[in-house]
DNA sequence: TACCGTTATCTATAGCAATAGATAACGGTT
DNA sequence: AACCGTTATCTATTGCTATAGATAACGGTA
């Protein structure tokens, strides 16, 4: 028996979790949302969408668009995403780390 | 911005979780399945397919059905699942207030 | 100027999960 | 013996989400 979970940020919807987490680190890590969505299997669409999503619930943008140019464009990480990124880092350590405890508490 | 969250447990797929849970509270409550389906407005198909499958992943039985007799039949959460439920019904509030008490660290 | 890969969107299709609806067995009560 | 509401299952349909596939704009580079 193991323990599962589901941790995400509401703001009229869903605004924040796993999915768009791991798209910003990958999108920062390979400079386009459309490589951080293949890398992730994910097709490019349903990343487009989560991150727009995500900018509208947060209110600031996440990433910098660049269309056209050396590569045919990319995607930068904001500076306030980026500030995001790390305190929602923290956050879902923290979370992680006291499910494990609960869970160890009363079926380990 | 608030928190949303789904914790559950796992042996080879969905064990336990809210949906069992509440539907195990109902049918005490109300002596049938059915009832704690249709109250919860969930089809009792998959009611009963959610019970089954927490009763085949924790390896023990959940409900003790009687089919027939005075009101048609009925169930009754077994012993071990009214155990079960108290140590789950205390591992849920003490999830609920450690990711409430993280949330309100980073996000309050 | 032509090219390339990206962002930004549509629309149509596929795939999966939920629901509806049906059927059978059952056994106290009346 | 007939009835009733429940458990236990199927199957067919519905509905939603994801995916595929297409299109346009863009702007450095060669």
């Amino acid at each position: 028996m193991k323990i599962a979970y589901k941790v995400w940020l509401e703001n009229d919807g869903k605004a924040f979790g796993e999915g768009p987490f791991r798209l910003l680190q990958l999108t920062a890590q390979k400079g386009s949302l459309h490589q951080a969505a293949k890398s992730m299997e994910m097709s490019y669409q349903k990343a487009w969408v989560i991150i727009r999503n995500s900018e509208k619930r947060l209110g600031f943008p996440l990433l910098e668009r660049k269309i056209g140019g050396v590569a045919g464009g990319g995607s930068k990480v904001t500076e306030e995403g980026r500030e995001f990124m790390k305190i929602y880092g923290r956050f879902r350590k923290e979370t992680e780390k006291k499910l494990n405890e609960v869970f160890q508490k009363y079926f380990g």
